[in-house]
DNA sequence: CTCCGATTCTACACAGCGCAGATTTTTCTC
DNA sequence: GAGAAAAATCTGCGCTGTGTAGAATCGGAG
């Protein structure tokens, strides 16, 4: 009845073949930049890693598991990279949103399939959808902070900080898959976007204007 | 080479076998509401639309051509409900903001579980993912109509209306969504806040108040 | 050399899809 | 309302790709 999950286990134990674990995310990392998760099969990413689909089963119980492991290391660095500046009380809060929204278009240009991957199968593996929402929640806790510093009300109401950082964290990600998902992404332009509507919503009037 | 697609043909004609079509739909919602999509056999869909997993093909080429249609048929409720009064140029911005919305939660309150599917779903099966997306854009334009009369200046730089009214829907988009999703939905407040920041980003602060 | 866990391989069973071809039911024409 | 064409339906096959089982190999400790 208990359906296993995991493979067989290894967990700890700082064995080799942690080595042919880093390769088979590599190879996925790879496979899916060329061919898209669904032509990837476990075949292809085994061979990829040197091993026999089989023996693949022995580090991941499933493809999506693998999948969700790429997606989770994905993950963790971006939240590394963009929320630790932001989070400093002394940061101010138009840095903040700039350096918070840069950063993570920044892993949208380096890691842009791997982060298309996440969003689009968020729905499709759970285990996925878990990790985004997670890491959004983080950016949203934040947020929120920044924007009660830029003097948006505290509270849990519609309208104030915690709700509005929510939507504008969705926002702002659904902005930047949008623009990585284009043929020619655009993503400086999103960026500029997404920062005047996060200027506009704290309310002062002044510009990232100046640029170009 | 030349992959056939649209089962056989059946386009005009109005055979009787319409009311099949009509009754695979009807079946298909249902299961997903009840089941969800992957769990949604096509065996499921045909005996419950009282034919046979075969016959069924003869009626849709897929699986994912029958979910593609059953998005189609909602998307286009969908658009002639909410964009018809805000693109009305004598309807004032604020209205317009809150009747689109309104309209379209409506729809996910309705057709909640059509409506996740197509967000779900929409990188996986490109043909739902163009649907989405044009449906968005027909938004877009019309909301970038009433940002301009609200005073957003016009132009296609990434601060002007189109930009802004692009972004502003996906984030309403992504918003309800989100709100829909939850294991209690609460749309009414996601409402609230992406009306406030439709609002802040035109200008004008004026409440929701007035209920009624 | 032997034992044990870590790793790997080969082979199998299965679910669910899409297609082929035969068959039955409608619909149309006279 | 008989007969032919088109529409609608059925049964059964074959395929792809997954996940699992169980046997074989490797590598270091004793």
């Amino acid at each position: 009845m208990a359906t296993e999950r995991t493979a067989r286990r290894r967990r700890d134990t700082p064995r080799k073949g942690d080595l042919r674990e880093q390769a088979i995310l590599r190879t996925t990392e790879q496979l899916l930049e060329r061919d898209g998760v669904e032509p990837m099969t476990v075949e292809a990413i085994a061979k990829g890693a040197g091993i026999s689909r089989g023996s693949l089963y022995f580090y991941f119980g499933s493809k999506q598991e693998v999948l969700t492991a790429l997606v989770a290391r994905t993950l963790d660095t971006l939240t590394q990279d963009a929320t630790v500046f932001p989070d400093d009380e002394t940061t101010p809060p138009h840095q903040a949103i700039e350096h918070a929204i840069d950063r993570t278009a920044d892993m949208w240009r380096r890691h842009g399939r791997v982060m298309r991957t996440a969003v689009d199968y968020a729905a499709v593996i759970p285990e996925i959808g878990d990790l985004w929402t997670a890491t959004v929640a983080t950016f949203t806790e934040v947020m929120t902070g920044v924007l009660v510093r830029a003097g948006v009300p505290e509270g849990d109401g519609p309208a104030d900080a915690t709700a509005l950082a929510h939507t504008l964290c969705w926002m702002t990600e659904r902005a930047l898959y949008q623009a990585a998902s284009q043929p020619v992404p655009d993503l400086a332009r999103a960026i500029t976007t997404c920062t005047e509507i996060w200027f506009r919503v704290i309310g002062h009037r002044d510009g990232t204007g100046s640029g170009g």
